[in-house]
RNA sequence: GUGGGUAUAGCUCAGUUGGAUAGAGCGCAGGAUUGUGGCUCCUGAGGCCGUGGGUUCAAGACCCAUUACCCACCCCA
């Protein structure tokens, strides 16, 4: 027996049906906002992600599926939906059209990791990217669609945290400031927290660790580093979201794990859902173009992992309905009966009647039964009695009330019936 | 990469300190109803007890290894 690769999945019915559900309610609400689609490559040249992501993050460093074409070229299952959206910007030129541009993407991502709750090698993002304006209302417009989409889903007691992380003008003081304030309290950090003070001091901010967390309170916030420019950005961010009715939690502590982040940095969590309880983050990555393609454009959007959304969902005890029935299903005795019926079953369908038979050479009764559990609005029973009379016996199954029509006119009165 | 937990029918799970022919409910199939669903009742099919080794007169239970899954760390969606 040959199983799915590890921290893959299988998506089943019925469960496929809630895919397509909180799909199709996404796109609704995409384009609500007006943001159209972008359908990108699932795998890229591995220097798009080395240059977009960075070189020292977790993913590029430890998570990426990487692999050697047969022409010796570089290449990686994306790990993340933004580095070639934007590569697909700059590529098709789509600075030279009126921005700002807004679009939106669903799909796969892959990132070698070890499997849990939340967590899985393939996982399914969905999310927004908007280039072409720095206005701060774009990033609350941003955030408005991540909640508005969750509030349409019915979800409840999610918080939303929000900072600024600054930008290449005020960042550099910040680190400077808290690498020496980690230095000084070196002692009191863990192993790990040690390591990151040189490698990627805004990291530590982000450790669970208790004691490191004492330290973390007394660290310097970068909110109160900012440049004019920043704290400006992110004082109309708060504004803009007051104005909409969106509520917030600042978060000095919320630094996102991707290099290419700029200013305003956010994430949706549900605590209910364990370890990984982000379902969406986001953030402005004003400098991401510049790196892939020397451009200055910049940018902002999140990604929603599709699979803790669907946990959410789950642990909230919000059902998806799921509506499966057929029109009509046929219930056939004998063999000529089965000959007569099965071209009866094309003509419904043709005739855009969702239609069914047996295909299992079932009893009377266990079609019947077969019909109760497809949710058929009619049965239409043709046997030996039927075919002599040319008269189909057709039974509504919420009434249980059975009439005779014509063989030769059936699909047309049916059609009337439904 | 590290740690913990779990593994018995399609599904959810029982199975005592080692001593059966390995069970239940649900689901599935057939029947009661010689051609009519839901409710009820009856019957039936379906198991290398994750895999490999070991201890023992005897292993689904105990030991070792291995694999898979789950959860957590790291980090993120």
């Amino acid at each position: 027996m040959i199983n799915a690769p590890r921290g893959t999945n299988d998506i089943l019915p019925p469960q496929s049906f809630k895919w397509n559900y909180i799909e199709s309610k996404a796109k609704y609400i995409f384009d609500l906002y007006n943001y159209d689609e972008i359908r990108t490559p699932i795998f890229e040249y591995t220097e798009l992600f080395q240059r977009g992501i960075g070189e020292e993050t977790d993913i590029v460093e430890k998570e990426m599926y990487t692999f050697e074409d047969k022409s010796k070229r570089s290449i990686t299952l994306r790990p993340e939906g933004t580095a070639s959206v934007v590569r697909s910007f700059l590529e098709n030129k789509i600075y030279g059209k009126a921005q700002p541009t807004k679009y939106y993407y669903i799909g796969p991502m892959f990132r070698y990791e070890r499997p849990q709750s939340g967590r899985y090698r393939q996982f399914n993002q969905l999310g927004i990217e908007v280039f072409g304006s720095q206005d701060p209302r774009v990033d609350a417009e941003v955030i408005a669609v991540g909640m508005h989409y969750m509030d349409i889903l019915g979800l409840e007691d999610l918080s939303l945290y929000i900072n600024s992380i600054g930008c290449p003008k005020c960042r550099p003081k910040y680190l400077k400031r808290l690498k020496d304030y980690l230095n000084n309290n070196i002692d009191k950090l863990c192993e790990d927290c040690k390591r990151r003070i040189d490698k990627n001091p805004l990291r530590v901010l982000d450790c669970k660790n208790d004691r490191c967390q004492k330290v973390i309170d007394g660290a310097p916030k970068i909110i109160d580093y900012l440049c004019d420019e920043c704290e400006v950005h992110f004082d109309n961010l708060k504004e803009n979201l007051h104005n909409i009715n969106i509520d917030f939690i600042i978060d000095p502590g919320l630094v996102r794990g991707l290099d290419y982040y700029t200013k305003t940095a956010f994430e949706v969590k549900y605590e209910g859902l364990g370890a990984q309880d982000t379902i969406f983050g986001g953030g402005r990555y004003d400098r991401l173009a510049e790196e892939i393609g020397k451009r200055d454009v910049p940018g902002i959007g999140f990604a929603l992992g599709v699979e803790r959304l669907l946990l959410t969902l789950k642990k909230q005890g919000i059902e998806i309905p799921i509506d499966k029935s057929v029109d009509i299903y046929l219930t056939t005795i004998g063999k000529k009966a089965e000959i007569a019926s099965f071209k009866l079953l094309e003509e419904f369908r043709r005739r855009g009647i969702k239609a069914e038979i047996d295909y299992m050479g079932r009893s009377v009764g266990s079609q019947m039964k077969s019909a109760d559990r497809m949710n058929a609005t009619y049965t239409v029973i043709i046997g030996e009695n039927e075919l002599e009379n040319k008269k189909a016996t057709v039974r509504n199954m919420k009434s249980g009330k059975e009439q005779e029509i014509d063989i030769d006119n059936l699909v047309k009165s049916i059609e009337k019936m439904i």
